[in-house]
This record gives C-alpha cells, sequence and structure tokens, in this order.
RNA sequence: GUGCCCGUAGCUCAACUGGAUAGAGCACUGCCCUUCUAAGGCAGGGGUUACAGGUUCGAUUCCUGUCGGGCACACCA
C-alpha cells in the first residue's frame, strides 16, 4: 500500500530536482497542472516557459533539458514536449490501477489529509437572531458552512462549530413587544401595530403558547410561559427561548449541528463586554464626541470613525461582537472562520478594526470570513420576496419538506459562495429528476443493486491490472483527484468544489456502466470490475458524507 | 455618490486560480433496454466569455475604464 498516489507532488519533486540541474540560479514556482485534452497526458508542467524570459532561450530546448535532467520514476509512462513548450507526463495505467485498492483499503478515511495538523479552527456559522423560523438564506449558511467544516476536518482540523445568538438589543425588544401585543389579542392588521413588528403567524404561536403557560425546551433550559401579559422580562425569555427551540428543530432536520452556542447576552452579563470597552478605552483608540464614545476605526483601515457607545448610554451592535471575537481568541482560536450572509459585510472592517486597536496579539485580517450572497427564491416563476417582519418567506423547513433535506443541501452548498442563488421551487420539486443530487446518489444505488448480486467478494485478491479500458482510465484518475479536490476545498474555503467533483464522478461513472458488463462470466474480470465500482461507491459516499448527503443503496 | 460580490450557450452553472480547440446539465433533434436500476448512455446544433483598452510567450482569469445585476454604506442589529 506504499503506491505513489499523489502525482501531483510527487511529479512537483521530480521537475524540482530537474530545475535545480538545468537552472540552478534560477527561482521558479513548480505548477503541475491538469490538462483538459487526454491526449496532452495526464499532467502538464509549464516550467519550461516561465524559464524562457530569464534563461534566454526558447521553451522547448529548455523543456529537452528539463526532461534529461527529470530523475526517472516508475510511474511515469513518457515524457512529451508540446505546444509552446508544455510537458506532458503521462502516468503508467498500473500506477493508477492502485487507486483501486487503496480506496477499499481506506474505505472512509479516502480523500482525508493532514493539512490541518491538529490545528484548531472555530467555524461560526447560522448565527440567526431568534426573531424568527430559519429562512432559506440561513440555510445557505448551513450547507455551506457544515460542508466548509467537514472539508476542513477532513483535511486535519480540529473543528469547533459555533452558532452565536443576537439575543440582546432592539431585534429581541421589538420581537417580545410583537409577542405581547399578540398575548393582547392585537393583530398585525390593527393601526396601532407598530410599523416595524414582526407580522408573521409564529408571532401569534409563541403567544399562545406563553399564555397556555407550556413549556419549552432549548440548549438546556427550560422555560415555561408566565401568561402574565404585563411581564415583559418573563415574555422576552419565553419568546427568545421558543424560537431557539424551533431553529434547533429546523437545524436537526437539516443535519446540522453545533459544538457550542454562544449567546450575545452572556457577553454582556458576564461582563465581556465591560472589560473589552475598558481595553479600548486603555488603548488609546477612543474619544468622546458629542455625547458618545467613539472608536477611531479609521487607524485601522475604515473610511470613517465608529460610535461604540450612543448617547443613550447603549452600545452598538459591533462593540459585543468585538468583545465576542476577543473571546474566540482567547479560547486559543488562532484560526476562526465566520461564515455570514454578504449583507454583513460592512461589519468586517469594524471588528478587525476593534480587534487591532485592542493590541492584544491578533493578527490583522484575522479573523477569515466566507460571505454568501443573496439566495433568490422562485416560485410559480415568481421571485417570493423574504421579508420576516410582512411574514412572508421561505423557511428552511418548507424547503426540508418540499424538496428533501439532500437535495435542499446540496443545491445550497453546490455553488461558490460568491455567486446569487437562485433557487427554483418547481424545478427542486416538480422535475426531481433533474436535480444532480439524485444523478450522484443514483451512480451509487447503482453499484450498491449490482455488488449485491455478489455476496462473499474479496477484493484483496481482485487483479487490478485488468482495468484498462478507456472509461476505467478515466474512471481511475477520477478516484485518483478526490484527495487534492478534498485538500483545495479546504485551503480555498470552497466547499462547493466537492459537488462539482461529485458530479464528474457519478458522470463518469454512468459512462463506464453503460459501456461495461460487470457480471460477466470469467471470475477474475468480474472480480476486477467490481473492485472499481466498489471503490467508486466508497468515493462517492465519502464525497456526499462532506456535503451531508445520503448515500442510499437504492432508489 | 463610496465600498464589496457577480456578469460565460436560450436557462442554471463549470473551467484545476495565467495555459493548449471555453466545458456540463436542462431545453431542442435523432438513436440505445428479452442482459447488472433508462433518475442512465451515445450523437448533433447552439459562444465576439457584457463592452473598450492594457499587462505577456499566452487572459474567461490580472490591471484601468464603461455598462448591467445584487448587497452594504445610522448614535438599527
Amino acid at each position: 500500500m506504499s503506491a505513489v498516489l499523489n502525482f501531483k507532488s510527487h511529479l512537483a519533486h521530480l521537475f524540482a530536482e530537474a530545475l535545480r540541474v538545468v537552472a540552478p540560479e534560477t527561482q521558479a514556482t513548480i505548477l503541475i497542472e491538469r490538462p483538459k485534452q487526454a491526449s496532452h497526458g495526464d499532467y502538464a508542467c509549464n516550467l519550461a516557459m516561465q524559464l524562457a524570459k530569464p534563461l534566454r532561450q526558447s521553451p522547448r530546448n529548455i523543456a529537452q533539458a528539463l526532461i534529461a535532467a527529470l530523475p526517472a520514476s516508475d510511474v511515469i509512462e513518457k515524457v512529451e514536449i508540446a505546444g509552446a513548450g508544455f510537458i506532458n507526463v503521462f502516468i503508467t495505467t498500473a500506477a493508477k490501477q492502485a487507486v483501486v485498492k487503496t480506496v477499499l483499503h481506506a474505505e472512509a478515511e479516502y480523500g482525508r489529509g493532514n493539512i490541518g495538523a491538529g490545528r484548531k479552527v472555530q467555524v461560526e456559522f447560522v448565527s440567526a437572531n431568534p426573531t424568527g423560523p430559519l429562512h432559506i438564506g440561513h440555510g445557505r449558511g448551513a450547507a455551506v458552512g457544515d460542508c466548509l467544516c467537514n472539508v476542513l476536518a477532513a483535511s486535519g482540523w480540529d473543528v469547533t462549530r459555533e452558532f452565536y445568538y443576537n439575543d440582546a438589543g432592539a431585534q429581541i425588544d421589538n420581537l417580545r413587544s410583537s409577542v405581547q401585543l399578540r398575548c393582547q389579542g392585537i393583530t398585525p392588521d390593527d393601526p396601532s401595530w407598530p410599523e416595524n413588528g414582526y407580522r408573521g403567524d409564529y408571532i401569534a404561536d409563541v403567544a399562545r403558547s406563553y399564555m397556555a403557560q407550556e413549556t419549552v425546551e432549548a440548549d438546556d433550559q427550560h422555560i415555561t410561559g408566565k401568561g402574565d401579559v404585563h411581564d415583559k422580562e418573563a415574555i422576552r425569555h419565553f419568546a427568545v427561548a421558543y424560537l431557539r427551540r424551533e431553529q434547533d428543530q429546523d437545524l436537526r432536520a437539516f443535519r446540522v449541528g453545533f459544538d457550542v452556542f454562544s449567546l450575545e447576552s452572556a457577553l454582556y452579563s458576564e461582563g465581556k463586554v465591560a472589560a473589552t470597552v475598558e481595553k479600548l478605552i486603555a488603548s488609546g483608540h477612543t474619544y468622546e464626541q458629542d455625547d458618545a464614545l467613539w472608536l477611531r476605526t479609521t487607524d485601522f483601515g475604515d473610511d470613517k470613525d465608529r460610535v461604540m457607545r450612543k448617547t443613550d448610554g447603549g452600545f452598538t451592535y459591533f462593540v459585543p461582537d468585538v468583545a465576542y471575537h476577543l473571546d474566540k481568541w482567547q479560547r486559543g482560536f488562532t484560526r476562526v472562520i465566520n461564515e455570514q450572509g454578504a449583507d454583513h459585510h460592512s461589519t468586517i472592517t469594524r471588528v478587525r478594526a476593534g480587534l487591532q486597536a485592542l493590541n492584544v496579539g491578533i493578527p490583522q485580517g484575522w479573523p477569515d470570513y466566507v460571505l454568501h450572497q443573496m439566495v433568490t427564491v422562485l416560485r410559480n416563476g415568481q421571485e417570493v420576496k423574504i421579508s420576516k417582519r410582512a411574514g412572508s418567506y421561505v423557511t428552511l423547513r418548507d424547503l426540508i419538506d418540499e424538496v428533501g433535506c439532500d437535495a435542499t443541501r446540496y443545491f445550497l452548498a453546490a455553488r461558490s459562495p460568491d455567486s446569487q442563488l437562485v433557487f427554483d421551487i418547481d424545478l427542486a420539486t416538480s422535475k426531481s429528476n433533474e436535480n444532480p443530487v439524485y444523478y450522484i446518489q443514483y451512480a451509487h444505488a447503482r453499484i450498491q443493486t449490482v455488488l449485491k448480486q455478489c455476496e462473499g467478494l474479496v477484493f484483496g485478491d481482485a487483479n487490478v491490472g485488468l482495468l484498462d479500458s478507456e472509461e476505467e482510465k478515466t474512471l481511475l484518475q477520477q478516484l485518483i483527484d478526490y484527495s487534492e479536490v478534498v485538500e483545495t476545498a479546504a485551503h480555498d474555503l470552497a466547499p462547493h468544489l466537492i459537488a462539482f467533483y461529485l458530479k464528474d464522478l457519478a458522470a463518469d461513472f454512468h459512462r463506464y456502466y453503460n459501456a461495461t458488463r460487470f457480471l460477466v462470466d470469467d471470475e477474475v474480470v468480474k472480480l476486477a470490475r467490481l473492485s472499481l465500482c466498489a471503490a467508486t461507491a466508497q468515493v462517492i459516499r465519502n464525497g456526499l458524507g462532506l456535503l451531508g448527503v445520503n448515500a442510499p443503496d437504492t432508489m
């Protein structure tokens, strides 16, 4: 099992050696890439073209010299010069065939790496205010964040998943008053209903439950409705607990879990906000003006200074945010990634500025952010406007019920967070076979059906040397690529790459399936082909696992 | 007006972070099931990569500008 499978880094080493011989004085980055066309080999290196200028020679001549200096390797079939000076490397089929046994031996471990080396990383995601059910935007955050965590964990990071509740401040007060009005029998169509009050029906549910003195369980607390219309504090407590429970249930249905829940209110009650303010004042980056306390965020790249303490004595929201992130740092997270909607992007500069002002050794540019763009929802060809206050929006729960957890997760995680996402509910439901997630799951189910017909196979005996058809070689290479895809997804914080990879892998398998019969009379051939099938199924399972999507045995 | 993200086939999206002839799915046309799941495969048409410059051996990718879409620009969170 000592076979070389990471051809890319293997070749990079060989070319580095060749570079040392050909141009010992010259610095160049060794880049090994996968050509688009099979005729260009399995891997290509553009080193010769990079060296043309410094060496003042033609790229093709340099390529000759590099090839001559390339150390021998038994995984290389042949090396060619092509085009302007590309060096194309062909890998022996035997070296690729080894992947089958590697996968079957490693099973769920296949594709895992150790770039993270056990270092701690904390990923904060979803972090919805407990003022209503989770909507599709939170769903995108949940899907992307969870998959990102999985990918980081698969790369050797020690991941902590965290959810931050903004359970203090104006929005919560607004929630409380909306519930209180409902308790008093006042509805949103009443003229006295405040303009920015929450209008959704769920507010009435909270009120009913409170008045009925029901008990809700959220996190580790049990809160019972007091039934007193005038007890603002009791209503606030109950409403927050009620909605947290709803969110917890939605997240559980979405198969997303968290290690830590942090409460904004706790930052106040534990004195962390006050302590942060004191540190900021001591740092000398604050000043009083117009009866308010300001932080000179312009010292750290902001375009204007920001108010910390308002004239009314309350803090602006970014103060507890800075306190929260200081807390993360003090908990030992030298790496923190915040997955949020793009509408939060203006906070990045302020939070980072506040942390720099504290001058406690936090590096510039800490923490990292992954911002996902907005999700547009189409229903009946019409855009559904998301407005919590108006009460009209698509909840995550609706999507899970209508579209299914697997398809919803796939849809929301399968695109670059940088681009806006159109979620067409009709497409995802009525024509579910158009959904790519079924295409991938179908490949897995097909394999399982075939394997089920042959009990007691011992793949260790398989002669993988027989796997040399075009379809088989393509599939082998695809299986080899998996580890690299996981590594790239973790490095670039781009979990959607897993989804694209799986679609390609499934396509390669379906093509193989249509071109090849597995259950043939020749037992040796059969065993070899089934071993490749089994390895493919394993990689599909591993990849879908990272996306949090099931790999069913039958469909 | 300022900052950030985006603009690729009719639609939804790729393109290994600067590589070779820009690829998939959906839709459209025609084939392939008495054989392991046709939720599949094969073949075909469809492109001035929004536009204009620039950087270099080479640009969908990087830089500048223009146009278009989204988000954010409070002593709201």
